[in-house]
RNA sequence: CGGGGAGUAGCGCAGCUUGGUUAGCGCGCCUGCUUUGGGAGCAGGAGGCCGCGGGUUCGAAUCCCGCCUCCCCGACCA
């Protein structure tokens, strides 16, 4: 463990991962589960992501899935029915040989994902072309047993949302992924801050199964990419393996094709390491579980009106619309809690003592800017949902920035090995398995996306110089 | 699974090399008083199978053997 001062934390250049292991614990976001890679997600962290799951979840009605619930175990010969995707899975699958005392007839899978019991469900339930489509999603935890978990970014059971869908034609099914990777991004980008890149996944790092995967690829502080959602087309993949067919308004037996879709538990760490300072967090309004924190000061004589006025403020922050929070904590002092709601992200801090309260300010202090000013304390709260607002689009405006300066274009072994060591090389790819096999043991590099923005390109492979693929640049980095 | 590091109070650590009184320090916790505008002060107090099992010894946190767990770095992954 790296040295730290006594109440800070581990600086982000000194040591990344330091950083951001201290700032989950000590902001209370997580705790280590008592069985390794399992995560306690504690009431902060859990807010947030329950804020980014009703933002997401507003948006799958609104696009036509319903929420349904499919059951953790899974026949172990199900996994098996589509091979790619087992091969995919089997390493990381967590499997029940026995319970009720004995040992099972057939062992049970602990869902890694659930396109194998949904495909079964799904083919029970589609028979006519009247059926299509069917939009299904799904809020679950899943389990995938990993080698070296880290809080949110990789734990062995986390939580996320499926969606599954199957669809009469190609072209549905297409567009079916492009509408989830549009609220996904309306959610990480929008809500999270976090500009992450649109693409598609080259092959080697494609879904097991899926015929394309589209990805938003965002970038931490540290220079390494996280993926921060995936939507695959499955193409008849899995219609063929577990029978999902329809019948046609032209009285054809066709098989359906299918998509799926997630985001996880994981965006909790994107925003942490997108967003966070060596102070701590900086929570985007968006996801903050506390937008401000009411901060009163006072002694003896004058606590009781500065309550008074802090609930006062408070009620008028409520309503409007503002998630606030009043820090009533009378033995800490007012420095203290100064620095526990930076390191635990709060975007704005309202302090108030007896000298705001007779001057008829309140004291402002922005996490992003760290500045403080008055403002009018009868003006504060309707002035508060645009501040936020604001403080939103610098923080984006702050990480896109971080990303661009990050993102270099490479047209050499030598270039590319050095915009992977800051973070996206943006390169002409062969798109050929040894050549990304070769570039990743010498840069620790892997292909991350194919950004749908990049310009049509051709020429020949930065790295080994054979006719570049995809007609575009690729984005390579090293990942999480 | 390979390489490295660590298990001593809620947290962070010292003590171990060279065995020896009652195992110590900082933070936190409890009580009281004083405090409160950038991590408050004083006084008192509570809190330990020294990771587990075995061995050596008159005596083990300390030496020896075995085991377990956690963390970091690599190979796998949302």
């Amino acid at each position: 463990m790296a040295k730290r001062n006594e109440l800070g934390i581990t600086p982000q250049h000194e040591d990344f991962s330091a950083w951001y292991n201290e700032l989950v614990l000590r902001a209370e976001l997580a705790d280590r589960g008592p069985v390794r890679g399992t995560m306690v997600m504690r009431p902060y962290g859990y807010r947030i992501w329950e804020l980014i799951q009703s933002e997401l979840d507003a948006r799958i009605k609104a696009t036509g899935h319903d929420n349904a619930y499919f059951p953790l175990f899974i026949p172990e010969s199900y996994l098996k029915r589509e091979a790619e995707h087992v091969e995919g899975f089997a390493p990381e699958l967590a499997v029940v040989t026995h319970a009720g005392g004995e040992e099972l007839e057939e062992a049970l899978v602990v869902r890694p994902t659930s396109e194998t019991v949904i495909g079964e469900m799904f083919a029970r339930w589609i028979s006519s072309y009247r059926d299509l489509p069917l939009l299904i999603n799904q809020w679950s935890n899943v389990v995938r047993w990993e080698m070296r978990p880290r809080l949110f970014l990789r734990t062995t059971e986390f939580l996320w949302q499926e969606g599954h869908t199957a669809h009469a034609s190609e072209e549905e099914a297409l567009a079916e992924v492009r509408t989830a990777l549009g609220f996904y991004e309306e959610v990480v980008r929008g809500v999270a801050a976090i500009p992450a890149v649109p693409g598609e996944k080259t092959a080697s790092e494609r879904f097991a199964g899926a015929v394309s995967t589209l990805t938003l690829e965002a970038l931490a502080r540290d220079g390494r990419a996280i993926q921060a959602a995936t939507s695959h087309y499955l193409g008849q993949n899995f219609s063929r393996a577990f029978d999902i067919n329809f019948t046609s308004a032209q009285g054809v037996q066709e098989l359906c094709y299918t998509t799926s879709w997630g985001l996880s538990t994981r965006i909790v760490g994107n925003v942490i390491m997108t967003h966070g300072d060596d102070k701590g967090l900086v929570l985007p309004p968006g996801v903050a579980p506390y937008q401000v924190v009411v901060v009163p000061i006072g002694r003896e004589g004058d606590l009781d009106a500065v309550m008074e006025a802090a609930d006062a403020l408070s009620a008028r922050l409520s309503a409007a619309g503002v998630r606030v929070r009043v820090d009533r904590r009378t033995h800490l002092s007012p420095g203290f809690k100064f620095n526990e709601w930076e390191l635990r992200g709060v975007p704005v801090r309202l302090e108030l003592g007896p000298r705001d309260l007779a001057a008829g300010v309140v004291t402002l202090a922005d996490r992003l800017s760290e500045e403080k000013e008055q403002r009018p304390l009868d003006t504060v709260a309707g002035e508060m949902p645009g501040r936020l607002a604001e403080f939103q689009q610098r923080l984006l405006a702050r990480a896109e920035r971080y990303r661009d300066e990050h993102t270099a274009l490479a047209d050499d072994r030598e270039q590319m090995a050095a915009a992977v060591a800051e973070g996206f090389a943006s390169v002409l790819h062969c798109g050929r398995a040894e050549c990304e096999d070769e570039i990743q043991e010498h840069t620790k590099a892997t292909p991350r996306c194919v950004p749908f923005a990049a310009r049509e390109e051709n020429g020949s492979c930065a790295w080994c110089g054979q006719p570049a693929a995809y007609g575009r640049r690729v984005l390579f980095a090293r990942a999480y």
